[in-house]
DNA sequence: AGCACGCCGACT
DNA sequence: GTCGGCGTGCTC
């Protein structure tokens, strides 16, 4: 006879704790999933097994010990993949089986015996294995002693688009192979990473390779992870999801384009997919490579600071240049009369592009419905006198918000810094940049790649297909067409306003600004010509506009680096926000103000001074719940001391079954919405 | 979250 | 009398 102490699979925040059986088969072993009697009415209901024991621990009741009804020999988690669910329960405040449920398959075995390989038939260059670039020797260098040695390492890939990261990371792949080791390659959307897929299965072979996508079916899903258990599959590909392959003996976890936001999950847990990866690696001397032209600032930190290995590639394969990014002054424009959304040099551009017969990208992000007010003179951008972030002008009230704080403000008839009454809210999407574009072109086709034309399956392909074989003259589009996609006929990309970006209310507006300059410019001159990008924007002194149009990371980091110091925003600190909601809305404000007033009680006078907030969220109702939230921001170190005092507030609140409303956590969201 | 228990009002 | 409303409390 053993005893289980069990994790239940439900939902439940009040049975957030272990269970102890008695289980009479001996056969039972820690990460097992068991299922087991629960509650009055002994429904049997799924559990995993953190801890076996032969004897029953004197704390507990022998009387109320009940046993397990059977066990499921398939599916068994590893010690480790139990330790790093357990990380993620202290380091996200999620509830244990959320965590666990990351390493589980859901579903059952697929009806269908034999699995159809998805990408079959579509491998690419057989073996074929790239010359290296003195760089990517260099980098291989550095990286393959630690994966030689089962040395525990960090590295950051910092390299240009088009510098052969890829090679980089299939090389390192390739000596864990050897070493019969394994490997995940994480990579932001699948959906956009045809082409590395393919190259992965050139070269090691479609058998050896699981890729893990959202399309996969319940039953699909569930024989590919036991295809990974069991140890017939090396490297595994897939989205962040994918760093909880069931792999034991990793060799490396890659995270290419490591500053996507994508790796942040938005979903309980709430976990950062490069902490899973450093955790996991770690557990078996693995390394961990973050690849990215445009490094996030967190990252680039830990760098300077020793955590990551630094390792530069300046030149891209072949010697290709990088593209002449140019800055069009918007305000100019505007002085001479030119109120398009094409500046004189873009549309010129544009026009000639076209008569050469190479193909035109415009690149809009218009990131949900924000706009901003700003001065059309003088480029002011009104700000938030107490966060120092972008206003948001809010059309049903007449008012400008700060969304972080929610200071509200009325509009300005006037510039408050130099009284033009240029001042205006703006708002420009996709749709209508394509309007005004088949007005300005009207010869040339135009195609329209956002969410809103993506969404029909398999859309995305058709619209990039045309625009392959140049059935489409100018593609226009939001991040999507920024990222990743690798057009040879391109010559032009047009930014048509960084403005939308550096004017969102966040803190990390000037970063996603760099990046998103940085990855659009990427796209330009691919193929043998010099590429050619030209930037518009009302505020052509910004560093992280001039900074990009340079092609200088190092300017930019070491401006924005300042700021965050400054600020005290991350890595400086780790930004934590609580939610509140309900149906009802006093029942969210009362939550909310229970909320604070308990934190801080808990943080102490000193400590409460970083707790900001408690108001109703930006969206302030959502599915039919009231929502309130507050922002703590955490220096940095005191990470442990603070998710404590939230646990613990948030035990009291879960522990008194009167109170109507719900409270979670997110550490370091990606948006504060 | 479920689920059962239990203490009140409405109805055959 | 008894059927069922949902407030309360517990789950190895």
């Amino acid at each position: 006879m053993k005893y289980i102490d069990v994790i239940i699979d439900n939902k439940s925040k009040h049975t957030d704790s272990f269970f102890t059986y008695a289980c009479s088969d001996d056969k039972v072993r820690e990460g097992q999933k068991v299922y087991v009697p629960f509650g009055k009415g002994n429904k049997i209901r799924t559990a995993y097994v953190f801890c076996v024991k032969d004897e029953l621990s004197p704390e507990s009741d022998p009387e109320k010990i009940k046993s397990a009804e059977s066990l499921d020999t398939e599916i068994c988690l590893t010690r480790e993949m139990l330790d790093t669910a357990l990380f993620m329960t202290r380091r996200y405040l999620c509830k244990t089986i959320e965590a666990v449920s990351c390493f589980t398959p859901a579903g059952s075995p697929s009806k269908r015996g034999k699995k159809r390989v998805p990408y079959a038939g579509e491998e690419g260059e057989r073996g074929a294995e790239k010359l290296l670039t003195e760089e990517q020797q260099r980098a291989l260098a550095e990286i393959l002693p630690y994966v030689k040695q089962k040395k525990h390492g960090l590295f950051l890939l910092h390299g240009v688009t088009g510098s052969g990261k890829t090679e980089v990371y299939m090389r390192v792949i390739a000596e864990c192979v050897k070493r019969e080791r394994t490997a995940i390659m994480l990579v932001p959307e699948i959906s956009l990473t045809k082409q590395i897929i393919e190259r992965f299965f050139g070269r090691f072979g479609t058998e050896n390779i699981a890729v893990l996508h959202s399309r996969l079916a319940a039953g699909e899903r569930y024989d590919e992870w036991m295809r990974i258990r069991r140890g017939d599959i090396k490297i595994v590909i897939g989205a962040r999801s994918a760093v909880f392959a069931p792999l034991e003996n990793i060799g490396a976890v890659i995270l290419d384009e490591e500053h996507e936001s994508s790796y942040k999950s938005d979903m309980a847990p709430k976990y950062d997919t490069a902490e899973i990866a450093i955790k996991r690696a770690k557990a078996y001397g693995g390394i961990v490579i973050a690849g990215s032209a445009t490094p996030s600032v967190n990252t680039y930190k830990r760098a300077e600071e020793g955590i990551y290995h630094i390792i530069n590639i300046k030149e891209r394969y072949n010697k290709i240049k990088l593209p002449l990014v140019e800055t069009v002054d918007m305000r100019k424009e505007l002085a001479a009369g030119n109120k398009s959304v094409f500046s004189g040099k873009l549309h010129r551009e544009i026009a000639s592009s076209l008569e050469n017969g190479r193909q035109v990208i415009l690149f809009l992000n218009r990131r949900g419905y924000s706009t901003f007010i700003s001065c059309r003179e003088c480029g002011y951008v009104m700000k938030c006198p107490d966060c120092g972030i972008s206003m948001v002008y809010h059309k049903n009230e007449n008012k400008v918000v700060c969304h972080y704080c929610g200071r509200q403000e009325n509009v300005p008839a006037l510039c408050p810094d130099c009284g033009s009454r240029y001042i205006k809210y703006f708002g420009m999407g996709t749709e209508k940049l394509e309007e005004e574009t088949a007005v300005a072109f009207p010869n040339a086709k135009t195609a329209r790649l956002d969410l809103d034309t993506i969404s029909r399956k398999g859309s995305i392909d058709r619209i990039l297909n045309d625009f392959e074989d140049r059935k489409t003259d100018i593609l226009i589009g939001t991040q999507i067409v920024a990222k990743g996609l690798d057009f040879a006929n391109v010559g032009l990309v047009g930014i048509i306003s960084a403005d939308i970006s550096l004017n969102i209310p966040d803190f990390r507006s000037a970063e996603k600004t760099f990046q998103l300059i940085t990855q659009a410019a990427g796209r330009a001159g691919r193929g043998e010509e010099r590429g050619h990008v030209i930037v518009q924007t009302y505020s052509p002194e910004h560093y992280a506009v001039t900074a990009a149009a340079a092609h200088d990371y190092e300017a930019f980091y070491r401006t924005e680096i300042k700021m965050r110091k400054l600020l005290g925003y991350p890595p400086y600190a780790d930004m934590m926000q609580i939610v509140v909601s309900s149906a009802e809305e006093s029942d969210a404000q009362a939550g909310a103000d229970l909320t604070e007033a308990l934190l801080r009680r808990a943080l102490g006078d000193a400590e409460a001074l970083n707790l900001m907030g408690n108001r109703p969220a930006p969206i302030g109702k959502s599915s039919g719940r009231y929502r309130y939230h507050m922002i703590l921001k955490c220096p940095k170190g005191k990470r442990p001391l603070y998710t404590s005092f939230i646990d613990a507030v948030q035990r009291q609140i879960i522990a008194d079954k009167k109170n109507k409303f719900n409270i979670y956590v997110d550490i370091n969201p990606y948006s504060f919405m």
